[in-house]
RNA sequence: GAUUCUGUAGCUCAGCUGGUAGAGCAAUACACUUUUAAUGUAUGGGCCCCGGGUUCGAAUCCCGGCAGAAUCACCA
């Protein structure tokens, strides 16, 4: 960190020295009382009934303003700002006026934290307001906070002075941007609640809620490029997990028959609005149960998690409005790109795909198979479209090796995915559950890599161990979590819902 | 990874065809016991992102970095 400090760093410094030799700690360690908070006291307080006469709060101190012998200043907790007001004389001890003359007027700055007890009154103009009986400092703030203030107009609309909007001050120092920005911390309190709200769900319904490895040998269960890493004991490279899918059905051919996972992936591809190098998935695997069960479940999952931070099931997303009702529109993908191209591609070789892909002037190359270029045209054609929450059903079999072939329609697996808002927020499949079936699976993707492709799924023999002992019919879904907040909370990008989304490192000085 | 835009005081931003810096808020000092973007008066505060070049002279023009944002590509 650089020695240069700014004309502001300097003074507050000194202002500890000034503290030192008033005989007060700047950084007191006791404990300070608090009986309420801020929105309690701005609900609660009934000036007909003169109640919370003995308040005691403590907080950040956020505006001040000095009137002579008295002040005004707003006090930040948790739940948000109460005015204070603070006298000369309540603050007195006999002829000493030291903590207001000195502390109040001179020492304290805005970003300080204080502790105050006192009682709820209105002032003239109306704002519920602590009146201080006693006041006390509990820590000081070295660099000063960018200062955002608020005026409303008569119609009561708010404008924002000198807002902290610097999208890179504002992730790289994410607890400024929480102290100074209203609305921050509100989004990841409802991420919070979203959380709380699907475990409950899945406990209710008999989930067991599990941890399985984040470093692994075989990074297994996705397509995509894993971060390595390396054990030095063992002298073996380790992979960062890119998906848990594996070791969850590892847990269900144990014996478990609702396990469920939060899982921190990590893949080592682009970042941008909607990717983090990190993201969090929800999966969960119930066993004897098929992708038919895992819509019904999860579309109510849905509607619950809408109404919890909602209130209800529609929701404001953007320009558009989102219905989480259940039941969600479920189509297949052959019809879907059928509905949008007018082609019929489901009897198609491979040769017309890449030719029907071309003439949408899509990407393709010769490592792409059957199903990959399916795939890219659903993805560039189609899914964009599907603004409210759809089951897009029965993918092609090449694209999905981990998935039971379709009960009744050849070279289709009986998979989902949930596109909502025209993105993919889950994916589920009926498990596949036959070794042999699945021994087979793999072998195409590893053809699939010595084709070149890059992001095909490893051989992993002790999962096709594990499936040999039998595993019995099961759905797994993942859901991402990430995109999800942001959906339910309306921000349109990945990083407004991580508190620390990952950036290039700042540079040392 | 590609393209476009941006980087000036603690924060938000001005700064023209080149003449070595401005505003509001914040800070400092004084006044003020119901203010609320408090007010009034005064004061201080800058590696103009970094490094080169052109020039008598660069925050400004040119080249190269670094960092960020937006859009696109890959992915969830």
């Amino acid at each position: 960190m650089s020695e240069h400090l700014s004309e502001q760093e300097i003074i507050r410094r000194d202002k500890l020295k000034e503290f030192e030799r008033l005989g007060i700690d700047p950084y007191p360690a006791d404990l300070f009382e608090v009986n309420c908070n801020s929105l309690q006291i701005l609900n609660e307080y009934d000036d007909e009934q003169k109640n919370l006469q003995e308040v005691s709060i403590a907080g950040r101190l956020m505006a001040l303003r000095l009137m002579g012998k008295a002040a005004f200043a707003g006090l930040e907790d948790q739940r948000g700002r109460i005015q204070l007001y603070i006298s000369r004389n309540d603050l007195a001890k006999g002829e000493d006026f030291t903590l207001f003359d000195e502390v109040v007027k001179k020492l304290v700055d805005i970003g300080d934290f204080i502790g105050v007890k006192g009682y709820v009154f209105k002032t003239k103009t109306g704002e519920t307001t602590i009146h201080v009986k006693e006041f006390k400092f509990l820590g000081k703030a070295l660099r000063p906070l960018p200062v955002v203030k608020e005026t409303k107009d008569e119609a009561g609309n708010v404008t924002i002075h000198d807002a902290f909007v610097d999208p890179e001050l504002r992730y790289r120092q994410r607890y400024v941007d929480l102290v100074v920005n209203t609305g921050v911390k509100e989004t990841f309190l409802k991420r919070t609640k979203m959380i709380q709200t699907i475990r409950d769900y899945l406990n209710e319904h008999g989930g067991i809620e599990v941890d399985t490895p984040v470093l692994q040998n075989i990074p297994g269960g996705a397509a995509a490029r894993p971060f390595i890493t390396h054990h030095n004991a063992l002298d073996v490279p380790f992979y960062l997990r890119i998906a848990n899918e594996l070791y969850l059905k590892r847990l269900i051919v144990g014996g478990f028959d609702f396990v469920y996972e939060f899982s921190r992936n990590f893949r080592n591809e682009g970042m941008d609005r909607t990717h983090n190098p990190e993201f969090t998935v929800l999966e969960y695997y119930v066993a004897y149960k098929d992708y038919f069960w895992m819509m019904d479940f999860t579309e109510k999952l849905f509607e619950k998690i809408a109404l919890a931070l909602h209130g209800t099931t529609e929701i404001k997303v953007g320009e558009q409005t989102i219905s989480f009702k259940a039941p969600f529109k479920r189509i297949g993908i052959l019809e879907a790109i059928q509905e949008k191209t007018g082609t019929n591609v489901s009897e198609m070789k491979e040769d017309d795909l890449r030719e029907l892909c071309k003439k949408y002037h899509l990407d393709v190359n010769n490592t792409m198979g059957k199903g990959k270029l399916i795939d890219e045209l659903f993805s560039e054609l189609c899914e964009g479209t599907f603004v409210q929450p759809t089951f897009i059903m029965d993918y092609p079999v090449e694209m999905s090796p981990l998935t039971k072939k379709h009960r009744s329609k050849a070279g289709l697996v009986e998979r989902f995915e949930l596109m909502i808002n025209g993105k993919e927020i889950a994916n589920a499949y009926s498990e596949l559950n036959d070794p042999i079936d699945q021994r087979a699976r793999f072998e195409e993707q590893v053809k699939l890599m010595e084709r070149g492709d890059d992001e095909a799924m490893f051989i992993d023999h002790d999962f096709l161990r594990a499936l040999e002992y039998g595993m019995p019919p099961t759905s797994g879904i993942g859901i991402g979590i990430d995109r999800l907040a942001m959906l339910m909370t309306n921000q349109p990008s990945i990083q407004e819902v991580l508190f620390f989304p990952q950036m290039r490192p700042e540079k040392s000085e």
